[in-house]
Order: structure tokens, then sequence, then C-alpha cells
DNA sequence: GCCGTTTTCGGCCCGACTGTTTTCAGTCG
């Protein structure tokens, strides 16, 4: 509901953008950036509380709900439907075209009668763009190679893939002597779970070389800009990069523009001006009474921009303009969970079923890691591809547990089993040997099709069960891949809280599941989670920090995420 | 179209780079 009518906003807004309507494209596109990440469903909104409700959304009024009214009801919005017709134009799938903006898909249309990708790379490929006055070879070439990169890579890169590669590259640029600072920036520092780009950001007095070195690096495809401060390249993965150069004084002014979102930035900035200051990538200015003479009064840190604003500093993976720019003005942010603070992981998988390694591996494993406790959580027999643990396999398997326990020092191993729920909600294992396991996880593998209702009562009868601790990766979403199942989150949540059960946020980067805004509910419901690996190999600990961004993103604190307690402690929040 | 302890009307973030231009529009983030 949320993405399809956020998609449809945006549309609205391109088309409201090409007719040439002033600041509604605006309007539309920062509500349909709000609703995407909505953590409520909209018509469960609607239902509730009807149009008022919907007006309570930050950035709705009157107008647009009563076209979300009209969209819940109809499924359409009349308006976006005549501007269709007005104009048919797969404007989605043209705007990922780079370099073309509103301005230059209207004239497609107009003087081509291009329409889509199709006839868009037939036009450049007969040299009809170029012919176009304000476009020329250049443009041609660059909107084919634009093409071309769609058609092989589709999508956005997983953190998991883009976060270490952006390490590599700071650190080498690190280790120039030109470079005083280097820091990466921009979705990565957020910890979203997908990003588009690199943004790296360094200080030093020599940007031309740092250039030079940058465009050389071996990972470069082709250079796509190159000036004296902004340097944007393709790299061989298909992500692209782009490294901007400041000097000291600017430094923080240049993280606190590039690590924030679009809507944080703006928000910031208003504020800026609100108090008579001007916020860019340079600094915090005020005028000084002197023609073309402004004043830093702020730049060199992110927190004395904050400061001289009135604000907090916060964290990265909070600046998105979701309440956190209120809550710095009244010195009330949550004191996040940190990177260094998890104990124990509470989802590993073993060679006893799909998993690459031994208990005795994955506890090594994990000690290196740092972590004082794992708990061991192999799959259960209804999910038979795996080899999955009846009860006389698990009962067989916490001996094993017991051995192993006896030659690992500085580790303590738990038992626990990832048991399946039935399509019933009923579990996989009888609740006798449940009861002995430590911890017992709960998951739902197999008919993901069911209807919302169904779904919503056979995970809740789930967590109803007295033996049921926590809820492994509650959606079933795979990023990227496979759409969460049809879940009533508020409901699931209503009987985490009553029923004692625990809500994973598993840190599989192709889960992320529980994402960002479904921990946030969860907690401003009282409710904890466990932050888990879900690992099925030795080298897959180190998942543990996504997991760990997205719980920032959803503001949790130290105390709402329960391994990071020691294993006892731990064990005491359970049911 | 939204929004407001400086506003219910009149604002709406800010700058870099490119390409095709002779001073700037368009796009991007």
């Amino acid at each position: 509901m949320n993405s399809d009518l956020s998609k449809i906003l945006n549309e609205l807004a391109v088309l409201l953008d090409i007719k040439g309507v002033e600041f509604k494209p605006r309007a539309y596109e920062k509500v349909a950036y709000i609703i995407e990440s909505l953590a409520e469903e909209v018509d469960e909104i609607y239902k509730k509380g009807g149009l008022k409700a919907l007006e309570e959304i930050p950035g709705v009024g009157r107008g647009i709900a009563e076209k979300i009214e009209e969209f819940i009801k109809t499924g359409k919005i009349h308006e976006l439907e005549k501007l269709k017709t007005e104009f048919p134009v797969d404007i989605n799938g043209l705007k990922k075209v780079e370099g073309l903006g509103p301005k230059t898909i209207k004239r497609l249309y107009n003087e081509l009668g291009i329409k889509d990708l199709g006839s868009l790379k037939k036009a450049a490929e007969a040299g009809k763009l170029k012919k176009l006055e304000g476009l020329g070879e250049k443009s041609e070439q660059k909107i084919l190679k634009s093409i071309s990169f769609l058609e092989q890579f589709r999508g956005r890169f997983s953190i998991a893939a883009a976060l270490p590669l952006s390490r590599r590259i700071v650190e080498r640029l690190r280790s120039l002597p030109e470079v005083k600072k280097a820091e990466f920036a921009g979705s990565i520092a957020r910890m979203q779970e997908t990003v588009g780009d690199l943004d790296i950001l360094v200080i030093s007095d020599k940007p031309s070389k740092v250039m030079d070195f940058f465009v050389k690096m071996p990972e470069v495809q082709e250079v796509t800009a190159k000036g004296d401060t902004k340097t944007s390249v393709r790299l061989k993965v298909g992500m692209d990069a782009d490294l901007r150069v400041v000097a000291p004084e600017s430094f923080g002014a240049a993280l606190q523009y590039f690590i924030g979102d679009k809507y944080h930035n703006i928000a910031v900035r208003e504020i800026a001006v609100k108090k008579g200051y001007k916020l860019n990538e340079y600094g915090l200015f005020e005028e000084s009474g002197i023609k073309n003479h402004e004043l830093r009064v702020a730049g060199e840190t992110e927190e004395e921009i904050y400061k001289t604003l009135g604000m907090q500093w916060m964290p990265s993976e909070m600046r998105t303009d979701h309440g956190e720019i209120e809550a710095a003005l009244q010195n009330k942010l949550p004191d996040l969970v940190g990177y260094e603070d998890l104990k124990g992981d509470l989802q590993v998988q073993t060679d006893w079923t799909d998993g690459d390694n031994s208990i005795r591996e994955m506890a090594e494993a994990a000690k290196k890691q740092g972590l004082e406790y794992i708990c061991i959580t192999d799959h259960t027999a209804a999910l038979a591809m795996t080899g999955g643990n009846d009860e006389k396999r698990l009962l067989k398997q916490m001996a094993e547990i017991d051995k192993v326990q006896k030659e690992v020092s500085g580790i303590k191993i738990l038992k626990g089993a990832e048991v399946d729920i039935h399509k019933d909600g009923t579990l996989d294992i009888d609740d006798e040997t449940l009861a002995k396991l430590d911890v017992v996880g709960i998951s739902v593998h197999s008919r993901f099709k069911m209807t919302e209702k169904e779904m919503t009562k056979r995970i809740v009868r789930a967590m109803e069960n007295p033996n049921a601790d926590i809820l492994f990766h509650p959606t079933g979403r795979l990023v990227q891949k496979r759409e969460a199942y049809k879940i009533d989150m508020a409901e699931i949540i209503k009987t985490a809280k009553k029923t004692g059960t625990i809500l994973e946020a598993n840190a599989y980067p192709e889960r992320l599941d529980l994402k960002d805004e479904y921990i946030r509910q969860a907690l401003e419901s009282g409710v904890k989670i466990s932050i888990d690996s879900d690992a099925h190999s030795t080298s897959h600990f180190q998942f543990l920090e996504y997991g760990i961004g997205q719980a920032r993103r959803g503001w949790a604190e130290k105390k709402d995420v329960i391994n990071t307690r020691n294993w006892e402690e731990m064990l005491g929040l359970l049911k």
C-alpha cells in the first residue's frame, strides 16, 4: 500500500514538474518520501481516523489527504490519470537514465515522441537526439551509456557490498601524504539497507593530487565528472563514487552536508535561515555587514554547527528527518546502542543443518569477534531441505553442545533452535523438548502467500506458546528480492508486548528484518529486540554490524536490546 | 500543496559540474 502510493505520488510530482508547476512537485515528493518509510499502512491510518488522521502525517494537508483517500477507495488518483493521458510517458523508466530530468523528458516526448526506454534507445542509436537544440553528441552518448548500464545493473547495492568497499577506498586515501583526513558519508554512513553510491570526503590542500589518485584507482571504470572540489567516477562493480575535497575549516560542514539525507539537510538549513544564518557544505555563515563578505561562525566540526543552531549532535543513522531534528532541538535524542555493545548472538546455524561450520568452529569464530556467548539455533524438521532437527536429534545436539562447551573456553554456548511455525501456528517441536532449550526462536519458512489475517493469526498463536522466546526475522522479507509476507505488524507488536516475546532484528544483509521503522515502532510499544547475525558460516558474525545499524536507525538504545546483556541476565529477560 | 512562538499569506535549501553555451539551463545530490 504505502510503497505503491509513494510511487504514484512521485510520478505525480514529476508530471507536475514537466508541466512547469512550481512548488507542488516538492510537496508531493516529500510526502512520497515520508509515506515510503511510514511504519503503519495509510489505509490502516485512514480506517482508524479518516481524513483527519491522514492530515496528521507530516507533509500531508487537506489536498493530499483527499488524494490519499481517493487512492485507498479507488486505487487511483484522478489527477494523475488525467496527467498521464496528457503525457503518456513511462516517467519512472526514463527518470532512471542519467542526465534526464523533467525538462529533457518533456522535450524528448514533444519533439521526438519518445515514451519509454525502448524508444529512447532507438532514437539515440539513430542519432536523433544530438540534433535537438541544447543536446549534442556527448549527451547522446551519455544517454546510450546510461541505458546500457541500466540493462546491466538493476537496483541498488547492499550495504554489505558497499560498506567494506567504501572503507577500503577511505583507508587508501588516508595513506596519501596529501590527505589530512578522510571519511565516508552519504547513505552508507546512515547505514541504509541499500545504497546507490559511495560518498567520500577528504581534507587536503592539494585537491588535484587527490582527485588524480582517485580516478586512477583500479576499481574505477570511468570518470563521469572531475572538478576542483568534486569528482565522480563509476566503479567496475556498477556503483558510482563521489569524492569531495574541502579545507579543514569546512570539514564538519561538509560532513554534515553529505551525511544527512536530503530532507534532514533541508530541515537543518531552514533552521539556519530562521536563525539568520546560511548553511552550506563550507560552513555556517552570517552576514558580516560588509558587502559580499560573510562570516563563518562554524564549520570545522559537526558538533559546533549543530550547537550553534541550538541542537544536539546526532548520529549519522538518525539523519533522515524522522523526528530527530525536533528531538535534537529539545535535547531529547536517544542514546543509541553502540557498535561495540553486543555481548552475544542468538541466532547461529551450524553444519547440523544448513550451516557451513561445526558448533565448535562457530563458537571459536564468535569469540574471535569479541562475543561472550552464542546460541545454536539450527532448523527443525519441517524444513526438511536443511536436514532440520526433530526432537530426538535436538536432544543429541544438546549433548554435543555440552561436550563442545567443555573443550572451548571464553565463550558460552547456549542451546536453542529455530523452530518452524506450522501453517496453523503450532510449533514444529513438542513443548517438552522446547522447555529444555535455553532460547527458542520461532519463524515462518513456508506458505508466504497466506492472507494478512491468516498469517497474523498464525504468528500470534505461535508467539503465545510459553516456550517461544524470540520471533526470528518477523516479516520474511528479502531485501530487493522478496516482499514481506502480509502481516498486521501492529498486532504482532501488541502480542509481543503481551506475551513477553522478543522481536528479532536479523542482521543478515539480505534480510535486515525487522527493518528500521518496525524496530522503532516495536520499541515505542515497549517491546525488546535481539540483534542476531543468523550466521551460516564463521565469517558471518561480522553481519552484526548491519543489524546494529538498522537498530540505530530505529532509535534503539542499549537497554532495548537483550543481547547487550551478559548471558545470565539475557536469559532472565526471556519467558 | 504545505506550513507557521517572528507569518493563516507568502514564502518554499544550496552549490558543483556538464554541455552547449557566449552567460546559463539542466541535472544531481
